[in-house]
DNA sequence: GGCTTTATTGAGTGATCACTCAAGTATATA
DNA sequence: TATATACTTGAGTGATCACTCAATAAAGCC
């Protein structure tokens, strides 16, 4: 009886993603997501309900893809090798919107203001920081980590690293990529 | 014959700095500053002209009051001491607006608009990785620092390493300190 | 083809944005 | 004390913000 959507909804996930990325949250107005979703504003609120509900849908989506590319990553190049290839990969990919990680923006943007958003940011970063405790933890069982080494611990600097990098390539004239290869060195050290 | 002003410029300048620093440049209106500066419209644009202008002053404040306390540091303390000393520093300030670097926050937020304030940020960035490696210079001809070590790269990394330690330490139940700690025992082994 | 259900349209909502300006007030010099 | 020169006040500017809603169009089921 109902009348299907004419939209792909995960594609239109995607392109609010890409433009709450780069711009961030108060840089987006709706204007911008009605002209790139190419939405009214009726069909976007019955569609998604609120500006910031799709930035939580974006949100999730940029965390979920980003886990399943480092465990594909992983799969591929065993643990301690993926951790080494991702600082260079993230800063190398052209099509990204930004350098600089959605997750880090959303939270330096929103904290202050004890935005929900923020919160749900913070979440991310978390569950992201045990998904490389985790290939830490892989790593050392297959020897490619010293024994006396916390998983944890690496990889609360790893991230922390990771972060770093991201503001750092956001920078003009900044050789990031060396950056991505000290990190990438450091690893091979443990 | 004129008229002085009621109030201290540098003060207002440092409130207004505080509040730009915690809350971003979107995320304070004229409204807040007003409140906070205790100034109607009118006086705000008598003594600054613009939201732009005064959040340029305060960051210009940010900037050289960092570069002035780094330097006092490396008189007390040495070049490489210093350094070591700095990222405990910046996260453990509980006077501060934030954890994170004020010029990281505007760069991130404004970069994609290609705003002023973006480059200004990007500028002042350059202007303390360029004390960083005067700093790890001097360390060297002390001896503290191998002579096989480019200053201009370990500059590059140590203010990577700070950006993307004052983005964790922004986050709830990360323990920043031992980020801090991990940054200060690697300059250790130079 | 009728009917129900949902999607789409787009003008319009009040609130807030950065900012202006004419009028009033205070102060230093003559 | 008179005057010139600011500084201060606060209502008001048009623009833009996120969002609403009544009207219309389209699709699946009988």
């Amino acid at each position: 009886m109902p009348r299907k959507p004419n939209y792909d909804r995960d594609d239109l996930i995607a392109r609010a993603r890409d433009l709450f990325w780069r711009r961030g949250w108060a840089g987006t107005s709706l204007k911008d997501l009605e002209s790139e979703l190419k939405m009214k504003p009726g069909s976007f609120y019955a569609a998604f309900g609120s500006k910031d509900a799709l930035f939580e849908l974006a949100l999730q989506k940029y965390a979920s893809d980003g886990a399943a590319r480092l465990n594909a990553l992983a799969e591929e190049f065993g643990p301690l090798s993926a951790l080494q290839r991702l600082p260079e990969m993230v800063i190398d990919n052209d099509q990204a919107p930004a350098r600089a990680c959605m997750l880090s923006k959303t939270l330096l943007e929103l904290q202050s203001h004890a935005h929900p958003l923020a919160k749900k940011a913070d979440e991310k970063l978390q569950l992201m920081e045990a998904q490389f405790a985790q290939l830490f933890m892989r790593a050392q069982e297959i020897g490619d980590v010293a024994q006396d080494r916390d998983p944890k611990s690496l990889a609360r600097k790893y991230q922390s690293d990771l972060l770093g990098l991201r503001v750092s390539a956001e920078r003009d004239g900044v050789d990031a990529k060396s950056i991505a290869a000290d990190i990438a060195e450091g690893l091979a050290r443990l």
